[in-house]
RNA sequence: UCCCGAAUAGCUCAGUCGGUUAGAGCAUCUGACUGUUAAUCAGAGGGUCGCUGGUUCGAGCCCAGCUUCGGGAGCCA
């Protein structure tokens, strides 16, 4: 069954030659000699018009082309005699796969909410706006692995199904066989775990940095790219409950080359974006500058997403330390008139405002923040020698090699550090935060035998392409969003 | 989870001070017109006003609870 993408066909079929193309009906529109269907397959944003002599095609499959049936029309590509397109279909045959009845087809020719888009995120694939961003979501994904793969990198799995939750990263999904009902129980009333499908509790991963560190550890570079579930009750535009992060692991980087990886690699997949995503990305531009057209002025970004994107790719990114920031903070005009909620002070997390602020307003790029105070990071960090001091000397507390790559509208799109690679000072630290060894004593292998300098980060997949695609809400990003009391499809 | 807001036709929304038969645009259907471009013009069909209860002579409108959705916050990627 010989079929020609409607993007073969648009960009190259020379006219004159007979084709098959197969995909479905955008619109019918008819006139009195002829009449045009707008059809398209998704292999590309554009459409290709079919057209048939009035007369020519049989009132009962005439009736049943509307919008969203399923076709297979074969004919001949000819030049347009009408302006708005180049080429043209002119039918020989049309076979009909599926109809689509217009009285029920919830996707008509008219501008849909992406509310209630999210509400059929089963046929929302089928509109132009949710084609162009999982073609872009493709190109990124398939842009991570040639930029991995072109470092050198190796792309490891890391388990989905987890025993360890020593990371305490949060709430986590429960993997179990047993019976809800009634699950055996031990002789002190509690849930008998031994008794489950791994003989232990399991949970589905938070993160696959521990195990992407042993990959490291033995591989040199290597990348992770899978699913991750956080059980979180998060309702924002910027969380799901499962998503897909890519966390690079190196031996023998520290915080600088991290940082200096995180930054090129970002870079490289929007450019790849760029470079192979024209139409859609042009696509989605204009559909943000009309939804731009309804906000206030004072709202309306100065540029635009093609703009934003080559911004990004053609500039360095702000790099300062943690105490730099709260020094900047401090002395910014919104702490002076106290117009942020939360208070600045070192030692507190920056709150979204602030990182908002230093992203947005001061630096008006991406920042990398970095040398955190330990007290608000993981336990696996890298312990800075040095107390954190400023401008004016005074002493800080102890900080922590980390480094979050803040962008604008997004917040934290990276998070990493440079790892602990000292035994001791891990084992300290993890007794300090009430880690048990003993549950990750496999982790701590590493630094017992052939330790090493090493570092990484995690990248939230969908953040970036939220970034890319200029769109405002995470669950429009991945086809089939789970977060809380969503997971219908 | 917290704060704020919303829920009325297939979709997006309006609905005045609580008062008779709940409206518009788009979509759909029918007709007219036209190598058309989300065509245009005319007409038609289409409603359990989210759910439960309450106040009232009378509730789309007021009150309470619930559900769902949206925006913001927290948690984070």
């Amino acid at each position: 069954m010989a079929y020609k993408s409607i993007k073969s066909v648009l960009s190259g079929a020379e006219a004159g030659s007979e084709l098959t193309v197969k995909g479905w009906v955008r619109t019918k529109r008819e006139s009195k000699n002829a009449i045009f269907v707008a059809l398209n397959d998704g292999s590309t944003i554009n459409n290709l018009q079919a057209v048939a002599e009035a007369g020519q095609l049989p009132d009962d499959t005439l009736r049943l082309i509307t919008t969203g049936a399923c076709l297979a029309v074969t004919g001949t590509l000819v030049e347009s005699q009408g302006s708005g397109q180049a080429v043209e279909l002119k039918i020989g045959e049309v076979h009909i796969y599926g109809p689509a009845d217009p009285e029920k087809y919830p996707l008509q020719p008219k501008r849909h909410s992406l509310e209630f888009l999210r509400e059929i995120a089963h046929l929302r694939p089928r509109t132009n706006t949710f084609s162009a961003i999982l073609r872009v979501r493709h190109a990124l994904a398939f842009a991570v692995h040639k930029y991995y793969n072109d470092n050198g990198f190796f792309y490891l799995n890391t388990p989905i199904i987890t025993a360890s939750d020593a990371e305490g990263a949060g709430e986590m999904f429960r993997v179990s066989t047993l019976d809800p009902l009634n699950p055996p129980k031990t002789e002190d009333g509690k849930i008998d775990y031994s008794q489950d499908f791994f003989g232990r509790e399991t949970n589905l991963t938070v993160s696959g940095q521990l195990e992407g560190e042993l990959g490291a550890l033995a591989l040199g570079k290597i990348y992770t790219f899978g699913p991750t579930f956080r059980a979180e009750n998060s309702n924002t535009t910027r969380h799901l409950a499962e998503f897909w992060m890519i966390e690079p692991e190196m031996a023998f980087y520290e915080l600088e080359d991290n940082m200096a990886l995180a930054e090129d690699f970002v870079k490289s997949v929007i450019r790849y974006a760029l470079d192979h995503c024209a139409d859609d990305l042009a696509f989605l531009e204009n559909r943000l500058i009309e939804e731009e057209k309804t906000k206030k002025k004072e709202e309306q970004s100065e540029l635009t997403l093609l703009e934003k994107l080559r911004f990004v790719v053609d500039n360095d990114f702000e790099r300062l330390t943690y105490t730099e920031a709260v020094e900047i903070l401090r002395n910014s005009k919104p702490a002076k008139k106290g117009q942020f909620q939360y208070e600045v002070g070192w030692g507190i997390d920056l709150q979204s405002e602030h990182e908002r602020y230093l992203v947005e307003k001061h630096f008006k790029k991406p920042v990398i923040l970095t040398n955190y105070p330990r007290a608000i990071k993981s336990f696996y960090m890298k312990q800075d020698n040095e107390p954190a001091t400023n401008s004016r000397g005074e002493v800080f507390g102890p900080t922590v090699r980390a480094m979050d790559v803040l962008f604008p509208g997004i917040g934290e799109i990276i998070g990493g550090s440079q790892r602990e690679d000292d035994l001791d000072k891990l084992t300290t630290r993890m007794a300090e935060v009430g880690i048990d060894p003993e549950a990750i004593w496999w982790y701590l292998d590493t630094r017992r035998f052939g330790t090493a300098p090493h570092a990484g980060f995690g990248l939230g997949f969908e953040r970036l392409v939220l970034f890319v695609t200029g769109m405002g809400n995470i669950r429009d990003v991945i086809p089939f969003p789970r977060a809380p009391k969503q997971a219908e499809f």
